[in-house]
RNA sequence: GGAUGGGUUCCCGAGUGGCCAAAGGGGGCAGACUGUAAAUCUGUUAGCGACGCUUUCGAAGGUUCGAAUCCUUCCCCAUCCA
């Protein structure tokens, strides 16, 4: 018998956060977040992190479980989360998913294997100097003649994913065309239920436009401040974060604060758009629309309907 | 009242007789993604009975084989003078 895991995502400010809470006190579950900026710490308003009070008891994994400066990526938080997972097993209680970035997600549910080198930063910037010399296209070449198949699938602008393909030919002599079939392929080891809550386009653009306001009256551009002034660098991957780049570009005199906060509500709206090109992709995912269910309390019943019937709950 | 600059497709903005349904950017929409993923990148964007046709560049007329581009009048906007 396959062992029972819980996702709740969905795009940014749809309402996961406030319905995880009710949904693991429901089923005896404890939260593991899947959000690739909720894992810093002093990170708090721009990321819309959930304050202590507001888990109401419900344990927490994966937050503020970094220092901004810390490195941190796909590998990292499939390794933790795992570790955490068999923790929450071992209490004989369920693991629930809860976060945005889809591709965290899926390192999980699907085991998706990484290499086990580790990332040739050296390799990568001499790789990214010769792109800003030669051109992107010139790199491009460069995967063509080694992994034809990468070159075919991968555009020659997205320099970042070209590098990876050159890089993991470098280091293991096979494709990562090839690498990333086999993953496909795979099957999730969990017996799962991956709720995705949506909400018309319309609606959602607003409450992430009133959101972004609201982060600004608790204060984000004081966050942001703080965090510049203990000497987080801009190009700290942390810092890329969106809230946090605006904020650090308007510090720096580089926008006004009207400009800034504009920018920011724009790139979330992208954002939440990406979030759900992903989620639309990805197999076997339970949509919740919330013009369906606009109260939680039928959306959770719905929710643990859904349990019942796959055997996650008995 | 006078002078000058200007009104372009959802927005900004280029275009000064044919190669213009109109550069570029933004926004919208769609998509990719397997070690930076809140990252990175791509496509598309007047309407149709679509290798063609119809409507579009403030409005109405005019010149021309042909106009967003030239002329006339009108309306509006900005700045300056009064």
């Amino acid at each position: 018998m396959k062992r029972p895991l819980i996702i709740l995502t969905g795009p940014t400010a749809v309402g996961k956060t406030s319905l995880s809470i009710r949904l693991a006190k429901a089923v005896g579950a404890d939260i593991i977040s899947a959000d690739s900026m909720q894992v810093y710490r002093g990170m708090d308003i721009g990321t819309a992190k959930i304050r202590p009070e507001e888990m109401e008891g419900v344990t927490h994994y994966l937050i503020d479980e970094i220092e901004p400066d810390e490195e941190f990526h796909v590998v990292r938080f499939q390794e933790l989360a795992k570790q955490y997972m068999e923790k929450i097993y071992e209490a004989g209680r369920i693991p629930l998913i809860v976060g945005g970035t889809g591709f965290y997600i899926q390192s999980v549910l699907y085991e998706i294997a990484f290499t086990e080198h580790e990332a040739d930063e050296k390799l990568r910037s001499r790789l990214a100097a010769i792109a800003e010399e030669k051109g992107a296209e010139y790199l491009h070449e460069e995967l063509r003649r080694v992994d034809p198949a990468s070159a075919e699938i991968i555009h020659a602008n997205n320099v970042k994913r070209v590098i990876r393909a050159l890089e993991y030919y470098e280091q293991t002599g096979t494709p990562i065309s090839k690498h990333n079939e086999e993953q496909r392929q795979k099957e999730s080891p969990y017996e799962f239920a991956y709720f995705v809550l949506n909400d018309r386009r319309d609606l959602l653009y607003e409450r992430i436009n009133r959101r972004v306001d609201c982060m600004m009256q608790d204060g984000l551009l004081n966050e942001v401040k703080k965090l510049k002034d203990a000497g987080y660098s801009p190009d700290l991957v942390s810092m890329q974060g969106i809230g946090y780049k605006e904020m650090l570009k308007h510090l720096n005199g580089e926008m006004t604060l009207k400009e800034a906060v504009e920018s920011v509500k724009q790139e979330t709206r992208h954002f939440a758009k990406r979030q759900v090109t992903w989620f639309k992709r990805e197999k076997e995912v339970i949509w919740l629309d919330r013009q369906e269910y606009p109260e939680d309390d039928r959306l959770l019943k719905r929710m643990l309907d859904i349990l019942k019937q796959k055997n996650i709950l008995n």
